[in-house]
DNA sequence: CCTCAGGGCTCTC
DNA sequence: GAGAGCCCTGAG
């Protein structure tokens, strides 16, 4: 069982299971942390910004504050057995076989508005080009944290991005989807879309909220329900999840949405977490010719 | 159901 | 230097 304590420069939390830095911060569900020389990660979330440091089983959060305890054992799903999830999803021999490859995967649990406002970005675009859009969005319309004798920034609330115009936003670099971010931001910002309230609903119920939202089509929805709104059963289906099903489960001309179909009907409630090893798995892969 | 354009950047040729 | 493709969506 893990616990945290205090040291020197922060806080860790020592002993943990199924936990790898790498992994996790490696599988596409987020966008705001960065790999230092070091093998350590820098980041911001939740307006902290920290570095983590992995030691074996212990995780350090260099900047962490002890009565911030709750939220990173929150942010990092502590309290769930990964274990367990990874021993059921074994059985199938090729979810087994992608669990070799990330086996310390978990799925934040990240803030609803900051994976809204970054998944619309991520349409039809590249990671370093989603992290340089969030990175800028957060340098304008974020607020200042001092860490390390280094700026950073964290994540505007709506209130913050309610002032950023198309022009603006495209300056930050989200290019042809900054009219859709305009627009959601305006209804969330307004109340006409409660995304607390749209987090209470069943998987299905929320999808049909979110994906009235501009920008937000079946993929993003899905990302959405399962990096911010705990919808574990959510299988976003992109590309690289795509390759992988198409090569191993289905025909190559299956369409996205009976892949998706597939792999909620195939991984029921733990289809979100299947979909991780996968996407892991596929990225892995890249470029060697496999797929 | 279908097709297609849509920042801008990077990889490929 | 052109062309394809990108964690895809909206419009037709």
């Amino acid at each position: 069982m893990y616990r945290f304590e205090e040291y020197a420069e922060g806080i860790v939390i020592k002993n943990t299971a199924d936990f790898n830095i790498k992994h996790i911060f490696d599988c596409g569900q987020c966008f705001r942390w960065n790999e230092q020389e070091d093998g350590s990660y820098v980041g911001v979330a939740y307006g902290r910004a920290v570095r983590i440091i992995q030691s074996d089983n212990d995780i350090y959060i260099k900047g962490g504050k002890i009565e911030d305890k709750e939220l990173w054992e929150y942010y990092f799903d502590l309290k769930r057995d990964y274990g367990y999830i990874k021993s059921e999803l074994s059985r199938d021999e090729i979810l087994k076989e992608a669990i070799k490859h990330g086996e310390g995967i978990r799925i934040l649990n990240q803030d609803m508005f900051e994976i809204v406002v970054s998944f619309i970005i991520s349409a039809n675009n590249r990671i370093p080009m989603i992290k340089r859009a969030v990175e800028n969005i957060s340098r304008r319309y974020g607020k200042e944290i001092e860490f390390e004798g280094k700026i950073y920034y964290s994540f505007p609330t709506p209130d913050r991005l309610i002032r950023a115009d198309i022009k603006e936003l495209e300056e930050c670099g989200v290019g042809f989807r900054a009219p859709y971010i305009v627009d959601t931001v305006s209804k969330i910002y307004k109340g006409e879309v409660d995304l607390s309230n749209i987090k209470e609903f069943d998987t299905d119920e929320a999808f049909k909220e979110l994906t009235k939202l501009k920008g937000i089509g079946p993929k993003v929805a899905d990302c959405i329900l399962l990096f911010s709104m705990q919808k574990y059963d959510a299988f976003p289906v992109d590309v690289w999840v795509k390759r992988v099903m198409q090569h191993f489960y289905l025909a190559p001309d299956v369409s996205l949405n009976k892949i998706r179909q597939f792999g909620r009907d195939k991984f029921k409630f733990y289809a979100g977490f299947a979909q991780q090893y996968l996407f892991y798995y596929a990225r892995e892969f890249k470029g060697k010719d496999a797929f």
